[in-house]
RNA sequence: GGACCUGUGGUGCAGCUAGGAGUGCACGCCGGCCUGUCAAGCCGGAGGUCGCGGGUUCAAAUCCCGUCAGGUCCGCCA
């Protein structure tokens, strides 16, 4: 017997880097461990040198082939991929059985191999097989790409997560987790845990209340991060802080969010914004090694103000290009009503001159729909061809002409627009945006941010690549701004959040001009996803005094909402910052899936719903009165006329 | 709170624009044949409230209204 193949194995392949195996299982080689109990092999490595050896497999059937009485072919898989056994007897082995099945692997006969499987050149003469549990037919093929109706494969997840594209985006998830706690350790990190039942901190993401049942009527809730516990840490001089964390929010779900997500959340002291960069960046550039076996790319740096500018959004995709353009000087005393405002800005669709007018409609409504005033288009032509150019004519547009200074032949502008423009508009468009014969130019006239946030949808619309296309582009926003608009009743609204520390150059405009002061909070972006965020934080109460009035927070109101953490503060505070990556996104993206409902193992619906379990459900009287809650019910017919 | 897309045997689709008997394809399932297959093959068979409710019509999977579920997005996510 041959007890320990694991090492052996890796030795042999000579792999430093966890490059996935041969069976595509998306494990490291040899990641399985010993053999033990009812197997001393893994279906996966029964290969060439085993030839003449015995061997005990367990796992389940995946397809039976059957040749009469005497001749039944048999596909074993476990966790490891699958290989092939015979049986010389009739046996009522169906798909989805659990065997445990014990031979002798042979050498295919020539001919018969199979080079699509790893295990393919040998085959296990079975002279035993043990049926441990029958199975009725799967909701849906184990095997193969073929996806499955959404609530089918929730209601049956046990069965979906036996396949293939599951099995390996939950390994994935753990070599990616297991790399960023020891890129985290090795930076001299300790893994703190915190508390699950926190206390309300009205402000922020809505939180999952949880009733307390020895103290009825009040309530812990559950964290939306364990932001607080962990500057709490810093106090407490821990110094530097990492937890895999579970964070809960109560907010409408998406692709990219579920209610309970992870995240690995970290703080440290006496460190400068940069430094926490730098910690983050190692943990992530390790994960993606682990995931990919590929070095990660460096990570890019952009100004907020610099991806609002260029790419209209604070998580620029920048895996592809058409960047906006500022045409506001070009417009500036413009007398096309259309476009006079205090900003226009423009992006050029390669190639997009050939859109119909319907998908121009399309756009112009979806413009609007993002809150634009409108939208105008350019069609790019050559100058002097019009009766050739498509549909210019016909839509009785007018055409105004430009010598293009650019690459290429003259160019002229084909808009219901275009006549209205006087010369040098024109000829700016076509300039700043350097858009060529074919191109189409999109541009909205509106105040900045909306101008900037319409063309960043609207080119992640027209240009964006699928999730894992492409070398993966990774960005740190930084200098976000301190505040972000107002509330309904004008106060200031944290951007980040209230602890977030002043960028030291803008302290002065805190009293003055608030809207102006940034912050030295900071994203880290992935392919256009939010991976996370983090900031170094106020350790100083005069600052946060400044911050709070600010925001509108008398300090009466501040003590009573974060008195725990400021009141601990007294008691010496080092300065300290910290970030938080968001790992089912993470992983996400390295697997190539576009919803994280992929990585975890029990997601829920779109709706907050678990179709397998049927959560969330009434609870019975008996249990609500025992929390206190009994008198709160809403039944249906009193629904509207009960206490709120 | 809102917008859009989807819902047809166990699974994935087509059928709907232009109403005419639950019509079709692939997989799976059940049975038979079959000693070298590997998504086995060949033959046969079973399996359906066309998500649900209402309306229009001589007639509805198809058109209309409502509703439920799933998905994508806006709002929301300090």
């Amino acid at each position: 017997m041959d007890p320990a193949p694991v090492g052996t194995r890796r030795q042999r392949a000579g792999e430093a880097s966890p490059a996935t195996d041969a069976a595509g299982t998306g494990a490291p080689a040899g990641a399985w461990g010993v053999a033990v109990g009812l197997r001393d092999h893994w279906a996966g490595e029964v290969t060439g040198d085993l030839v003449g050896r015995p061997v005990h497999l367990a796992g389940w059937v995946d397809t039976v082939r059957r040749h009469g009485e005497h001749l039944v072919f048999v596909d074993l898989r476990d966790r490891s991929g699958l290989v092939q056994c015979v049986l010389d007897t009739g046996t009522e082995l169906r798909s989805e059985y659990v065997v445990a099945v014990s031979g002798t692997v042979r050498r295919r006969p020539a001919g018969t191999e199979n080079e699509r499987l790893a295990t393919g050149a040998v085959e296990v003469a079975v002279d035993a097989v043990d049926v441990l549990s029958e199975a009725a037919p799967p909701p849906f093929p184990v095997r193969g790409a073929v996806e499955a109706d959404e609530v089918t494969r929730l209601t049956y997840r046990y069965v979906d997560l036996r396949r293939e594209r599951l099995q390996r985006n939950l390994r994935l998830r753990a070599r990616v987790v297991s790399a960023l706690r020891q890129a985290m350790e090795q930076q001299g990190f300790t893994e703190v845990e915190t508390p699950l039942l926190w206390t309300p901190t009205p402000e922020g993401a809505r939180e999952f209340a949880v009733p307390s049942r020895l103290q009825r009527g009040s309530f812990y809730v559950l964290p939306q991060s364990p932001q607080i516990a962990k500057q709490l840490l810093m106090v407490a001089g821990v110094d530097r802080y990492f937890q895999i964390a579970r964070c809960l929010r109560d907010e409408d779900l998406r692709a990219d969010r579920q209610f309970e997500f992870t995240q690995l959340d970290v703080e440290a002291s006496f460190v400068t914004q940069d430094e926490v960069l730098g910690f983050v960046s190692e943990a992530v550039r390790q994960a993606a090694v682990a995931a990919t076996g590929t070095a990660a790319p460096p990570i890019e740096r952009l100004t907020w103000s610099e991806a609002l500018d260029r790419y209209g959004t604070d998580k620029p995709d920048l895996r592809f290009g058409m960047p906006l353009v500022d045409l506001s000087g070009i417009f500036a005393g413009t007398s096309v009503g259309a476009l006079s405002a205090p900003v226009v800005k423009a992006i050029c669709l390669e190639g997009g001159a050939g859109l119909g007018r319907s998908r121009l409609d399309g756009l112009v409504a979806r413009a609007k729909a993002l809150g634009a005033r409108g939208l105008a288009w350019f069609r790019v032509l050559a100058a002097e061809t019009d009766e050739r150019d498509a549909g210019a004519e016909r839509t009785g547009a007018g055409g105004a002409h430009a010598d293009g200074a650019g690459p290429g032949a003259s160019r002229r502008l084909d808009s219901p627009l275009a006549r209205h423009l006087s010369g040098p508009e024109t000829a700016g468009i076509l300039e700043a945006t350097g858009a060529s014969v074919g191109d189409l130019v999109l541009v909205v006239a509106d105040e900045h941010q909306l101008a900037c946030s319409v063309l960043g949808q609207l080119r992640l619309d027209l240009g964006r690549p699928p999730v894992g296309n492409g070398p993966p582009r990774y960005v740190w926003v930084v200098d976000f701004p301190l505040f972000e608009g107002r509330d309904e009743e004008g106060r200031l609204v944290a951007a980040h959040h209230p602890f977030t520390m002043p960028h030291p150059e803008d302290l002065e405009l805190l009293a003055t001009a608030p809207e102006r002061v940034r912050s030295q909070s900071y994203d880290l972006v992935l392919n256009g996803w939010e991976l996370g965020s983090g900031s170094i934080r106020i350790h100083r109460a005069d600052i946060q005094e400044r911050v709070f009035d600010a925001l509108g927070i008398p300090p009466a109101e501040a003590a009573e909402r974060f008195g725990f953490l400021t009141g601990a503060f007294r008691y010496g505070a080092p300065p300290h910052g910290g970030f938080a990556v968001g790992v089912d996104r993470l992983v996400a993206i390295l697997a190539g899936e576009e919803n994280i409902r992929e990585v975890i193992a029990f997601p829920k619906t779109q709706s907050g719903g678990d179709p397998m379990t049927g959560a969330p459900k009434p609870l019975a009287a008996r249990a609500l009165a025992e929390l206190g809650l009994a008198g709160r019910v809403r039944r249906p017919d009193t629904a509207g006329t009960g206490e709120d």
